[in-house]
Parts: structure tokens; sequence; C-alpha cells
DNA sequence: TGTACATCAGTGAACGCGCGTTCACTGATGTAC
DNA sequence: TGTACATCAGTGAACGCGCGTTCACTGATGTAC
């Protein structure tokens, strides 16, 4: 049964977008090709139609979820024109965000797995990083440009780390501990 | 061919520990038990003689990777004992240590794929990071002691954080510059 | 514009394989006397 | 201390299952005239 062309790339798109998001929940090896179809309304055999592997989706569902995860940061500042960096922090280390590991950032949620895929992988989640890294360094400027690519990289690391910590805790309290220590660094740091 | 106690118990720990190791460089879902008891030069069937299923492993090869990694950091401070707490920023913020996930920080290697197990395997996870903290919390000590919690917390955040972030991008060089920018931030972190 | 035919996205079954788990069996260890 | 027997860690094969990938087939789409 062949579909139109337009149909085809919408349903490439569906594939990718649902794929970032179930690699989020279950992680790359934690999800099947079968199920990635099915959350797409097709079944298993048109994948190979759409993907060279299931690597090659991996690397196309991580740059759709860095996009997505950059979306959210545009949101998050264009809600609070008066402190954007500000909100962008208190959105990420959100009791809500570490709680939604399918809609929230990529590099959370598959960091260690993706430290294991290839090159492909890796390019997407490296794109995307630099993304966050220039929207963080845009934010911070001010001062000489050097200090403020550290900036933004410490940043962004004490951010990732406190997601990842308060994720592999038992203890609720332990893990808005994490969130609210990185917050209050994070934010001297870029008033620093 | 029964084994004595004695052996038994030893072949135990060696599972524990190849598992602790393999876990790191594969992830959970990514090795096998077939492959986990070869390592420990024994054969699949004797695995639940041993253990109650993989996730049991999984979360025993956990805590043993927590404790390992904590002799670790006892060894950097010994060997500095005029810096012990700079000994540590170092130790794990240096690129052997980013480099090497089968012996490094299991919340690093792991902390993706660990949030999504179950309760016992995150107790490992935690317990750990009770030790981590506790170690830091002592060193960084001085003034009262709810703001070294914090700043303990925020410290571990920023090192884990980075070394995830160096170990997905593929440019060496922004993968040292995640390390270095996150050890000045640290070292800050700890002097203020 | 209408017709004939080639294309190809999607289906559903099959492929070989490795997974976690179970089980009958082995034979050295540990125990009872 | 020596003997008889129960225990059980380890072996290796088998279980059912789901995996990533391949393939023959379908039939609507797209193209050529």
């Amino acid at each position: 049964m062949r579909v139109s062309r337009i149909q085809a790339a919408e349903n490439r798109e569906t594939v990718i977008n649902v794929a970032s998001r179930l690699f989020r929940e279950h992680g790359f090896d934690g999800i099947g090709l079968k199920d990635l179809m099915k959350g797409a309304g097709l079944t298993q055999g048109a994948f190979y139609k759409q993907f060279a592997s299931k690597e090659d989706l991996a690397a196309q569902a991580s740059k759709r979820a860095m996009e997505s995860a950059a979306h959210r940061w545009a949101a998050a500042t264009a809600a609070s024109p008066n402190d954007p960096l500000g909100a962008v922090i208190d959105f990420y280390l959100s009791k809500g965000h570490s709680d939604e590991r399918m809609d929230g950032c990529p590099v959370a949620a598959l960091g260690s797995d993706a430290a294991r895929q290839g090159t492909d992988v890796k390019a997407s989640f490296e794109a995307g990083i630099s993304a966050y890294l220039e929207v963080l360094g845009s934010m911070i400027a001010k001062a000489d440009s050097e200090k403020t690519n550290e900036k933004a990289m410490a940043v962004l690391s004490t951010m990732v780390g406190a997601v990842v910590l308060s994720r592999v805790v038992n203890d609720p309290d332990l893990a808005q501990a994490f969130l609210d220590a990185a917050t209050e660094q994070v934010r001297d740091t870029v008033t620093a």
C-alpha cells in the first residue's frame, strides 16, 4: 500500500518524534523497533524504508530531542523577559523537569547511554550542547568572552549533574536538595 | 561439581566485581549474563545459585562500584595530605578518569541508566552518593554545616555533569574544556 | 485529460540470534554417626 | 579417625521470548505518453 511522498515524510517525522521521547524514557537499549513503530501507528516492517538502522534512528532522535529541549529553553526565556537566564535555571532545576524524563533534557535522560553510542549519536548531542552553551553564554555575556564560555560550561555541568543525581536516589528530599543546591550555585556563578 | 563454601563465596565476589566493571562499560542492558559469568570464569547456569535475578546483581554490582570509587577517592586524598580536596577534584575531573568508564565513577558511567532501574539499584547509588557527600563535606567544613552540605552537593553535581558532558561529545577540545571549566568552578566554590 | 505502467511505503511473516531464566545432572564438599 | 550419605555450587542444554534485520508481496502513488 504505497503512501504519498508527503504522507511518507510525515510518517518519518512522527517516528523520529516518538523515538526521541521513548528513547529518553527507556534508554536506547530499553525499547525495540516494534514498539517504536507502533507508537507512530506503523508496523515494524516499514522501519527500514525510512532508516538505515536502529543506530541511525538513535542519531536522528537524539538530534530531535535536543532541538525540542532548545525550544523549551526558548519558551522559558520568552515567558520571563526580565530574567531570562533565571527562568532557564529555574525551569531546568525544577522538580517538574527532573520528574519528566520523556520530555526533559536528553543529556540528563540519556547522557550515560550516549557516551556508549557511535559518532553520529554523539554528534547530535554535541550540536545540542553547543546550542545550550550559546544560549547560556549570550545571557551571561557582559565581561570578557573567555570567562563567559567557561561559566556557561560550568553552569551546564552543574545543572546536568544535579538532575542526574536527583534521579538516581530514592530519597525525594535528597533529590530536591541537589536541585536546590545547584540552583543557588548556578545563580551565584552567573551573577558573579 | 560442588565447590567449597569459601570458593563459592569467592566466586560470588568475583562475579560482583566483574559485573561492577562490565556494567559501567556497557550499561545494565548492554551486557548479558553469559558474558558476565564468563568474565568470572564460570558458566551461565551457575548464576542463579548466587543471585536472584539480573536486577539483583545490578544492585550488588552498583554497590560494589560505588565502594570501589570511594576507595579511589581515599587513595587520592592519602596521596596529597596537604590538599586532599584538591586531589579529589583533580582526579575526578582528569582526562584519565573521564576516559576510563569501566573503572571510573559509577554515577557518571551509569547515572542515566540507574535512573530507570528499581529501588535496590537506586539504593546502592544513594548510599555511595551519601558517602561522596560526607567526604566532600568533611573537607569543605569550617563554616556552618548547613552551607557545607549545599556546597558538597553543588560540587558533586558539577563534577558528575562535567564528566557526563565530556563523554557525550566527539570534540576532544570541548570535552577537555568541560573538565577545565568545572575544575575552576569547583575550586572557587570550596575556597569561597 | 486519460490510460498503462513503473515505483515504492507499508504489511506481516520469517530469519538467525542472544537474552534471562529453568532444569536434570554431576561430583566434590560437608555432616552424621 | 573413618565411613555413608545428604547437600548443593557448578555444568551445559533447553525454554520461551523479543530483538534487529530481511524479504516477498500489496496496492496506491507518481510518471510517461
